[in-house]
DNA sequence: TTCCTTGCAAACGATTTGCATTGGA
DNA sequence: TCCAATGCAAATCGTTTGCAAGGAA
């Protein structure tokens, strides 16, 4: 996807809600476009140069959540990671690394997600829950850390 | 598995770790064994009848957790849970609610378990990552919130 | 005695909030 | 003008740690 037909999804979503798609809002999009795999607040500090202050940042990020722009996961170690939403970027899974903590984005082969999906709905045959969504870990080694 | 068996495990894997199955140990095991899945600090608490301070709650959670008793999940809403770990109640996966944040084990049926392990290990022939485990949360809604 | 364990209170890090200010629509 | 958005500092939450006292080996 490119950067302006992501930005304008950004920013129509966000009028949706009636939040503007301000300076700071634009920059912490741009920032969580650029990597691959959730980052935590300290690391978007990071790529953002540092000249926005934390509370900002996240309140920026509680606002494109709340609008379903990015989601949020209490990954390894206990630290709260931030990425785009699905729609945005395409449904995928986590490789986290074991060693140094990482997370990388994967999206499986399509026969995989299948499998995955066809599980999934499996389960529902037999317990008492409804599934509407799924996440798979992968927890190893990175290439890395291998 | 027996009380009497698991407390066995447990007490020979911490002789081995260098560290005494204490009264307090003990509770917070037994308060682990009687729930069906992973329960976090406040949750123990509640299950403990509040008599133990919070800061042995962590202690004994991070005993047990570098003997390998108990495993750490930080999961859904950022909250960290502990639950014994796999080699004590079996492999299994998480549904985790929505709507209420409460998170039950479920052993998938030995064909669908080894679906998703033939899938993590394909996982390293296109991914320069070498699977070492898996943790397959699935999202949903429970029976109670249905 | 020696070292592990515990309780209490203080410290800590990540995140959230109150409040006054700024800036768009 | 009016309300959303921001920056700063203080507050909050879950968790961890220092230290002195208690207990088992």
């Amino acid at each position: 996807m490119t950067t302006r037909s992501l930005e304008t999804k950004v920013e129509q979503r966000l009028r949706r809600h009636k939040a503007r798609f301000t300076p700071g809002r634009r920059r912490v999009v741009e920032a969580l476009a650029r990597v691959e795999g959730p980052r935590s607040a300290a690391e978007l500090m990071e790529s953002l140069g540092s000249e926005l202050p934390l509370s900002s940042l996240y309140r920026s990020l509680a606002v494109l959540e709340e609008a379903g722009i990015v989601t949020r996961h209490f990954g390894a170690r206990g630290v709260t990671r931030y990425e785009l939403a699905e729609w945005l970027t395409g449904h995928h899974h986590h490789l986290v690394c074991l060693d140094c903590g990482t997370v990388e984005d994967i999206a499986l082969p399509q026969p995989y997600e299948e499998k995955v999906e066809e599980l999934v709905e499996g389960i529902g045959t037999f317990a008492s829950f409804t599934p509407l969504g799924h996440s798979l870990e992968v927890e190893g080694r990175c290439s890395r850390c291998a």
